[in-house]
This record gives structure tokens, C-alpha cells and sequence, in this order.
DNA sequence: AAGACAGTCAACCGCAACTCT
DNA sequence: GAGAGTTGCGGTTGACTGTCT
């Protein structure tokens, strides 16, 4: 033990690498096979360490290596892949031939984790970001949320994740009414945020009331896209606190690479979305049981399924205008 | 034109797992 | 079984390049 790093032998060259250098590598290899690395550096006539030339082989040299740009299709199988394995990037460089961990990694950190990033999306878990952090790019969310025709630029996989934003203003909705409805002193600046025409007199009880009726029509909106308004309507003035009641569906097998979970609705059917669900089941918290106020459950007939390409013409972009996400953020 | 800044990617480092003796 | 040597992996660095001011 305690075994030095062979590079640490003095003398040997490091940095980038020569066309000589190269020629030499790609000459001995071809000639005598890959063998031991540690020996093949002095044997190929190399002033480098045995790792250093493996890199290089393996990363840059090897004949078998496809260069340039990445294609849509490995591009969403990156995705997927990274959805199911993590940062295990040579078990995803083995199921993208001519690709290496360093490239699709590089690949990663540079590009495909900042779309995330910008479409709400957490790279690490790839479910939509809900940590406080969030808070802090939420108006880009809103903005990419609202894209609408545009995002359809992106390509389907980061359609699909941006759909995600969509969830995320319901799930903030529902958080900050957990967060009014649970505290013992209402913030009442907050409060106003939700009722802005309510007069300063208005009492905390009666905000408290429109806020859980808001939220359950924003829930049932984002559940039964295609209930016509005058429905959503009846069933809001008639539900006088909470929302529905939300099940979540059971999850995809874990080894799986559907990306499609289900989220179904007591009573208003079932609205299927599209994620990476291997890893998650609470990917779609919004409507989980635990963060719905339980109360009468609805009855809408028929059954709905749907991708959340629907969602553009919902009413929550009404929300945008009108609900004051602006003011609530800052 | 030049400096600042941001993005990209090849290469390095440290660690852990594996293999050999 | 233990220690030494080797290989592979993932995170990080830093040189290079392009863009902006």
C-alpha cells in the first residue's frame, strides 16, 4: 500500500499530447496490442505514464471512435440512460457504440444538463425541481412553461420533461397553501398575493377560503384538461374546501425505460404523463394524497388520457396572468 | 484592438475494484 | 489471506477558442 501514482515517476511528460506522440501510440498498438499499460509507454518509446496512454487510446485513438456532433437519437437515449444509471457513464458510453464515458460526459455537463436546468428540470434525480432553489429560476420556468410553440423546437424528450413545468406551478400552489393554511399566523402580505382585490379588512378565515378553493380548481383543471369549463365551474363553486382526491399510480419497474407514469384521479380518469419514472414515485407530487386536503370527490364521467401536450390550452395560463407568480416570487 | 468572460473538451487526479503473486 | 500491482471510473482542472463589451 501507499503505492505512488505512476504518473508521479519524474520526468514524464504530461499535458496535451503530439501528432508524434500519437503516431507512436497508434504504431505500437497496432503492431504489439494494447498488453500492460505501465510497460507499454518505455516499450512504444513514450515519455508518458501507462494511464496518460490508455486515455489517450481509449478516449481519442481507438479506431472504432465516432466523432462530431451527437445525434437527436443518442441524444435521448443519453437521456434515458441517465434517467436509469446515473453518472455511470461508461455503462451509458457501452450502449452508445463509438461514443466514450469522457465524450458523453463532457456532453453532458455542457449541454444537456444546462436544458435541464433551464426547463425545471433537476439533472441529477430528472424530476422537476422543487427545492428552494428552484425559487431563484422559476421566472425562466414560467417563461419556457409559456413558451408554448416554441419549445416545440426542443426535441421531444425535453418537450416532454418541459411539460413537467406545468406540475411545478401546481405543486407550488399547493405548497404555499400548505405553508398559509398550516401556520398558526397567517402571513397576511402572502395572503393578499392570492386575493389581491381583497380589501385590507378582508379577514384571514375568508382569504384562507378562496385559497383552498383556488387551489382545488387549479387541481382539477390540471386534471381533466378536457372538462369543460362551465363543469369546472360547477365543480368548484361547489366544492367549499379542498380539492380533490388524487391517486398516484403505482410506478413503472425500476429497470424499465418507459417514461410514461400515470396519474390518476379519483373519479375525473386518467391522465397519463411522460417521465423517467424508473427511480420515483413521487415524481408527480402536485396530486399526490399526502399534499391534497381530502374532501368529497368529484364525479366526472369518462375517462382522459392524455400527453401533456394538451396542457397549452389549459386555463392555467390564465393562472400566469392573473395569479401573480411575479409578485410571489419576489 | 484588446481585455474579460463563458463554453468546450482533452487530460489529469484520486480512488476503488480487480488481478496477480 | 494479504499485499502489491493494474485497470477503470468519475470528478475536476486548465488550455484553448469564440463571443461580448
Amino acid at each position: 500500500m501507499g503505492r505512488p501514482p505512476c504518473c508521479d515517476e519524474f520526468g514524464l511528460k504530461k499535458g496535451p499530447w503530439t501528432p508524434e506522440e500519437d503516431e507512436k501510440l497508434k504504431d505500437y498498438i497496432g503492431k504489439h496490442g494494447q498488453g500492460n499499460w505501465r510497460r507499454l509507454p518505455k516499450l512504444a518509446g513514450l515519455n508518458r505514464c501507462g494511464k496518460s496512454c490508455r486515455l489517450r487510446w481509449t478516449n481519442y485513438l481507438r479506431p472504432d471512435i465516432k466523432r462530431g456532433e451527437f445525434t437527436d437519437e443518442e441524444e435521448k437515449l443519453i437521456l434515458q440512460l441517465h434517467a436509469v444509471l446515473g453518472n455511470k457513464w461508461s455503462a451509458i458510453a457501452t450502449r452508445l457504440p463509438g461514443r466514450t464515458d469522457n465524450e458523453i460526459k463532457n456532453y453532458w455537463n455542457t449541454n444537456m444538463r444546462k436544458k435541464l436546468l433551464q426547463v425545471g428540470i433537476d439533472p441529477m434525480t430528472h424530476q422537476p425541481r422543487t427545492d428552494l432553489n428552484l425559487l431563484a429560476t422559476m421566472p425562466g420556468l414560467l417563461t419556457v412553461a409559456n413558451l408554448g410553440s416554441l419549445t416545440s423546437s426542443l426535441d421531444n424528450s425535453l418537450q416532454q420533461q418541459a411539460d413537467a413545468a406545468h406540475l411545478i406551478k401546481l405543486q407550488l400552489v399547493q405548497n404555499l397553501v400548505q405553508l398559509l393554511t398550516c401556520s398558526a399566523t397567517p402571513n397576511l402580505d402572502l395572503l393578499r398575493l392570492f386575493a389581491p382585490a381583497s380589501p385590507r379588512n378582508h379577514r384571514p378565515n375568508d382569504v384562507l377560503a378562496l385559497i383552498r378553493q383556488l387551489s382545488s380548481l387549479v387541481i382539477l383543471q390540471s386534471l381533466t384538461p378536457t372538462a369543460s369549463r362551465e363543469g369546472l365551474q360547477h365543480l368548484a363553486n361547489s366544492l367549499s374546501v379542498g380539492g380533490g382526491e388524487a391517486v398516484a399510480a403505482a410506478p413503472a419497474p425500476a429497470d424499465d425505460l418507459s417514461w410514461e407514469s400515470t396519474v390518476k384521479h379519483k373519479g375525473c380518469g386518467t391522465a397519463t404523463c411522460v417521465f423517467p419514472t424508473s427511480n420515483s414515485t413521487a415524481s408527480l407530487d402536485p396530486v399526490s394524497p399526502e399534499n391534497m386536503s381530502r374532501s368529497e370527490t368529484t364525479s366526472l364521467e369518462g375517462s382522459i388520457s392524455t400527453s401533456f401536450e394538451d396542457w397549452d390550452a389549459l386555463n392555467l395560463d390564465d393562472l400566469d396572468n392573473d395569479f401573480g407568480w411575479k409578485e410571489i416570487l419576489e
